[in-house]
RNA sequence: GUGAAUGUAGCUCAGCAGGUUAGAGCAUCGGAUUGUGGUUCCGAGGGUCGUGGGUUCGAAUCCCAUCUUUCACCCCA
């Protein structure tokens, strides 16, 4: 015998789990729809040369791929083989890889399908994506995301909106989240200003730990990546930085007025801050110098999203990318987007108690019956019921009473109609309310009513 | 990729200075109650102790290997 088991980092939903995440999924893609965008849908595998080199060297190692069909080792020479060099080989016998995230295979479908889109382009998209990383607490091999992306726009508006759009979900879900907001030209400026221009990603990625790891080992990370002491000195007070978001952008005004990248960068977001003093976001907003993120092919606005009440890393994030579709042929478009991380918003919700009581569905009435007559008595009242968009089943087996009601309580349905003999002779059902106990006689005629009251 | 922990019934776990029939709770099934669940009482089924090897008269228990899961780092949602 063999003994059940899913792959490591994946997981099954049962029922209760699908009503809360679909509690998620809903309120997502119902404010995706209030902000005017689209959904569409993409394969779950990639061509791998779709997706090879879109990540760093850090993704493609994380990338699952597949397997060619057929007699796949029958191309690769003796030789190959006896190399055991994996990365060649695997380029010799796979072709397609499961996509690693939503926004590169949103630019691919972009610039295939550029005669059919009319640009700005708003599309979402809530599907899973895969990563053959080492699971932990909150990172799951397969998992979703849930993407907004405006593309053909430069305008700050989209940063705006999208901002926006983490506020309403956020809200809705009842989740206190602080939005930390940067811009990658700042961070360019940053680098010029410290006299490492070229070392931006290395710099990038140390930054980010600030939060995590303070400023010494950040420090410390520096020197270890060959950064020049006089470098990393100029750096540290940018980091230190303090005040509200306005003065820490005149101070930072002042630090990189030799570099016209950062006082772009600047002028971006002070841009972003006007249209919120116009119209309010109820979240807190905070300009975070540190604030990163791994993903190099942001260009301008960096967003990311983390819930005050629970340690959970980030639950959102996002930020523009001015030439994602130049890989594909497409110069010159710039998009913009977010991505909800489903999976990671449901943990915590749970933490926190959040999720409401009454999911949806549930079904509302079950038939008991005794016997083979009974079934067949019950047959019509149930087609009835669902005519009228109430969920109701029937136990199907000819089972004891006892059987039936355990049934019903493991379900939680809340109304049980008990036929048996007598109520066949009255035309009526045993109505029993399973939370109160109470039970009713009550004509078949009438049942539709009752349950269409009972329930609005 | 690096480091650490873990694995005993369907689930959660106890048992481990080696000792003969491996336990509990929950879940399942049956009965008390042949038309009344969720509470209570009684009973039953269910285990190659992750897998393979070793030490020993004897291994769930000690040693080695391997796999699994979990946690941290790297990186990330």
């Amino acid at each position: 015998m063999q003994k059940p088991s899913i792959p490591k980092g994946t997981r099954d939903f049962s029922p209760d789990e699908m009503s809360k995440r679909n509690y998620i999924f809903d309120i997502i893609r119902d404010v995706f729809h209030i902000y005017g965008f689209k959904q569409i849908e993409t394969p779950a595998m990639e061509n791998l040369n779709t997706l090879l080199g879109k990540y760093g060297d850090e993704g493609d190692k994380l990338l699952f791929k597949i397997l060619n069909s057929g007699d796949f080792i029958s191309v690769v020479s003796v030789d190959e083989l006896l190399q055991k060099n994996s990365i060649k080989l695997t380029g010799k016998i796979s072709e397609k890889g499961l996509r690693y995230d939503l926004t590169v295979p949103f630019a691919r479908f972009v610039v295939q399908n550029r005669d059919k889109i009319t640009f700005p382009f708003k599309r979402f998209q809530i599907q899973p994506v895969w990563r053959a990383d080492r699971p932990q607490k909150g990172r799951y091999r397969e998992f979703y995301q849930c993407d907004a992306d405006m593309i053909g726009s430069d305008s700050l508006i989209n940063e705006f909106e999208l901002l926006q759009i983490i506020d309403d979900v956020f809200e809705r879900l009842k989740i206190n989240v602080a939005i930390k907001l940067n811009n990658r030209k700042i961070l360019s400026g940053i680098a010029e200003f410290i006299g490492e221009p070229q070392r931006i990603t290395d710099i990038t990625v140390a930054i980010d730990k600030f939060d995590k790891i303070g400023l010494e080992n950040v420090k410390k990370e520096l020197e270890e990546k060959n950064i020049s002491p006089e470098a990393i000195s100029r750096l540290q007070p940018v980091l230190q930085l303090k005040g509200t978001n306005v003065e820490k952008l005149s101070k930072l005004k002042n630090i990189l007025s030799c570099s016209e990248t950062g006082l772009k960068g600047i002028d971006e977001i002070e841009t972003i801050f006007e249209y919120i003093k116009n119209v309010p976001v109820k979240s807190v907003i905070e300009l975070d110098l540190t604030l990163a993120r791994g993903l190099n092919y942001y260009t301008g606005a960096i967003i990311e999203v983390k819930a005050l009440d629970a340690e959970m890393g980030s639950i959102t994030g996002g930020g523009r990318y001015d030439n994602l579709t130049g890989v594909f042929g497409m110069e010159g478009i710039s998009g913009v987007g977010i991505s909800f991380g489903a999976d990671r918003i449901y943990d915590v919700l749970n933490q926190l108690d959040l999720f409401p009581e009454n999911s949806t569905g549930k079904t509302q009435l079950l038939f008991a019956a005794f016997g083979k007559n009974e079934l067949n008595y019950c047959l019509p009242v149930l087609q009835k019921l669902r005519e009228a968009g109430i969920s109701a089943e029937i136990y199907p087996e000819q089972a004891k009473l006892k059987k039936q009601l355990s049934y019903a309580d493991a379900n939680k349905i809340n109304l049980v109609a008990i036929v048996g003999e007598n109520e066949m002779k009255n035309s009526s059902v045993s109505l029993k309310n399973m939370i109160t106990g109470e039970q009713n006689e009550v004509k078949t005629s009438d049942l539709t009513e009752i349950l269409i009251n009972n329930y609005n």
